[in-house]
DNA sequence: CGAATATAGTTTCGACTCGAAACTATATTT
DNA sequence: AAATATAGTTTCGAGTCGAAACTATATTCG
């Protein structure tokens, strides 16, 4: 297998997805992060539907979240309302809108056109070998995702600040949780 | 096809080698558009070495890439040089630290190593899927393709041997058409 | 119980990215 | 020679994001 071949292949195939993606957003006013988030709501169950369900989603601050939700509330694609028992929690629903505008974005539009055009062999062999390299890196990933510490399930926030490895019990510095983790693993819905 | 799964499949993948690839970028202070141009800046030939070649690539005004170019240089990843003929236009030249950089991070060595593991029909069956997709799909659409002198419309062989860009009529070496270039325009499709 | 602490969420501020437009300098066209 | 086009930089404003301060409600623990 030539790597950096195929390397470039998977980014080029996924460059024209996200390029298709925010040409459609565009026309809304949306940015990818504000789908993303978008998406998300539509798709996670009733105890994953709050703004601290998208922060860890989103893997940013609760902070910035706050400011994505707003926009996408101010466009009405989404709803809050508050927690019938914990009044510091509030739950963020789709609006029919917000569930058109999805419809719209997934599945992409270049895809299905190709899908159409594709023999059922060919796309069947196409699905196939994506699902076995998926398969693959996540083998040679040891199933493990390598991701960063602020999606990671052991990952600990001390009121003292910084950040704390649940897995590793180790303090660990701003430049730590920027980086890629062999240990990580995604935090899953509350 | 299940076009909603595979469009999943390929942004998990793609997701798994950009987040390997932040993180490798994180420690040498560089975002992931400015590891894009000088990537860029590494591969293209003597035609597409200038800001204007960058922006066209990366799609952005050419105020922004300038200062993304400034950043490089400042990190002396990239020099500046200008043109011989023309006084407007500068070529940019990627340092020995700058190509340092850009092999530390291509090929992944995520998927390096699943390239180790696979057997040579799976590898090839997957190379080849990737490949069909994308063909389809740069066919469904019509975006600037940035690839090298093989599969462009400009190329000419005579028979004396080498190739010729019918575009620029400059005669190219061996190691210029391996290079990818802002001039390009896919051949008919095959 | 009440005080300390934890949690959900918002607001504010500063660093940074990006696009638009003004601007400089050189080429090309008419 | 003048008008226009092109390469590139600088400036400015809008927007994203993280950090931290802040409000309000829950939970823990002495």
């Amino acid at each position: 297998m030539n790597i950096l071949n195929t390397q470039q292949l998977l980014e080029r195939l996924a460059g024209l997805l996200r390029a298709e993606a925010r040409g459609l957003l565009f026309q809304h006013g949306l940015q990818p992060v504000q789908f993303e988030a978008l998406h998300y709501l539509s798709i996670c169950n009733r105890y994953s539907d709050t703004p601290m369900g998208v922060t860890d989603y989103l893997g940013q601050t609760k902070g910035s979240v706050s400011q994505t939700l707003k926009v996408l509330e101010k466009k009405g694609l989404i709803e809050k309302m508050p927690d019938k028992t914990d009044k510091r929690v509030a739950h963020l629903s789709v609006t029919d809108a917000g569930r058109d505008l999805v419809a719209t974005i997934l599945p992409s539009p270049l895809l299905e056109r190709v899908g159409e055009q594709l023999s059922i062999q060919d796309a069947g062999m196409i699905e196939e070998s994506l699902r076995h390299l998926l398969q693959s890196m996540q083998r040679a990933n040891k199933f493990k995702t390598f991701g960063q510490c602020t999606t990671c399930r052991h990952n600990i926030q001390p009121a003292s600040g910084g950040h704390l490895c649940g897995l590793t019990k180790e303090v660990l510095s701003r430049t730590d949780i920027e980086l890629i983790c062999r240990e990580h693993e995604p935090n899953k819905a509350k």
